[in-house]
DNA sequence: CGGTGAGTTGAGACGCATCAACCCCAGTGG
DNA sequence: CCACTGGGGTTGATGCGTCTCAACTCACCG
């Protein structure tokens, strides 16, 4: 099942098998890409979209001087350019990170869906939203922490999301990413994302060696990120990880 | 028409005249709130969602310092928590900056959108992932342009999506919004917002007086600002502001 | 006429960028 | 087998951009 890991514990959206099913079958092709591949450019129009099985895939947008600001980054289980179906043309690059596998479903395909299979839609409508409430946190990230916060605040994001898709323990987990990789996330230099490893790890939060993450102390890592897993919209609650979820409201 | 600015004049999203009708027909209330009023709180179920009639409105996250960050400025015309359709609990706070005139929109009658109008319904779905690409260029903005380059190219944007909404001449534009305002957007302090409202006035860019905003040359603010309006997916090109929507592809 | 919120300016501190070495290791080819 | 190469990582010195703190102006309003 190429669509297993797909909204998988999702509040609200998780799929019925019937869906699984409809899904399952809408899929054209099965690929896979060495890493740092461009499989889409900008304003290139496209007429499928992409499911992630395995690997790490990343969305960024260039600027004018060559460097780049990663806009997502997608673990297995994600669409990665599922929003390509509605808007048919994108406003960013997408690419691998590692080695993937990916699986290809055609937008007529996916006409089909809408036309036949409303609460489905509406998942995948709510997966693509999901991504939006992502890119708010990474907002978040930018716009209000500093370095060592924003690094922090992805490890956690990354730990969370890679324990749904049963591939962190909760403690360690490999990414697949450089130093440099991480300075295009956070808007960070190279150089001071070294700097910021070297503070985590003295502070006995977290260490970062050959693209594997080990996190020493997960609530004082969440803490100094100011981290809420609640915009990732998992079911269960997380042990070790406070959350919004289960305090009372206001 | 409440229903007249939406979507409008967007690149393969623009409502057929029945379209816009049965969208009109599912407006349940037209509101009117104060300046600076929340409108839905983080983690409040929602159902119904706001359509932005007259004034402007702003969505955040509020860090544990009182700090917020904003994750989106809203303009008449936009379906400001559509998102809260499929994702039913919000993941940041909604609220007016200016006074405001809203139509709401009961869940129960876009259930019966998507299930009758697969078509429309993929222009709602367009509309939710226009915001998330907006979400994308305030990434590029937070992650990678300094503070005279951030604000320029919030300038750029809202020159571009008021225009569009008939708000603005090219030129001028009224925002509402106050320096402090501008360092929530832009992740910087209200006191380098006003060093860098200087500058753009001293450089001739534009200028900035009681939140009203005049561009004085719209091609140098876009070149500080690596603006290119493609990520608003607007129909026709825009005067004045190069876009590589008119230049060849790769 | 005092109060309040927005804007303005200056001085100093600090966080991150920049530039420049240097190390380590895995490939690769002679 | 070893020299070479290149990518990733590490560290230091220095400079700049933005923050912080503080004072002050001005417009508006009770």
């Amino acid at each position: 099942m190429f669509t297993e890991r797909f909204l998988r514990d999702k509040r609200g959206a998780a799929l019925t098998s019937e869906e699984r099913e409809i899904l399952e079958n809408a899929i054209s092709e099965v690929k896979t890409f060495g890493p740092r591949t461009t499989l889409a450019f900008t304003g290139e129009p496209l007429n499928h979209s992409t499911l992630l099985i395995e690997g790490i895939m990343s969305r960024h947008i260039d600027d004018r001087n060559g460097l780049r600001q990663l806009v997502a980054l997608h673990v297995p289980g994600d669409f990665v350019d599922l929003h390509a179906y509605p808007l048919k043309i994108l406003d960013h690059e997408v690419g691998t990170m590692t080695a993937v596998t990916v699986a290809l479903v055609p937008h007529t395909r996916l006409d089909a869906i809408t036309r036949e299979y409303p609460e489905l839609a509406r998942k995948l409508w709510f997966s693509t939203l999901l991504d939006a409430a992502i890119h708010r946190a990474w907002l978040f990230r930018l716009g209000r922490l500093d370095a060592v916060g924003r690094v922090a605040h992805f490890f956690c994001e990354m730990n969370v999301r890679l324990a749904a898709a049963g591939l962190s323990d909760g403690r360690r987990f490999a990414l697949g990413l450089t130093q440099a990789d991480l300075g295009e996330i956070c808007g960070l230099t190279p150089v001071h994302i070294n700097r910021v490893m070297r503070q985590l790890r003295e502070d006995g939060m977290c260490v970062f060696r050959s693209s594997l993450v080990e996190i020493m102390d997960p609530e004082r890592l969440a803490a100094r990120a100011q981290f809420d897993p609640d915009y990732l919209y998992i079911a269960k609650p997380l042990p070790g990880i406070p959350s919004s979820q289960t305090r009372p409201i206001r």
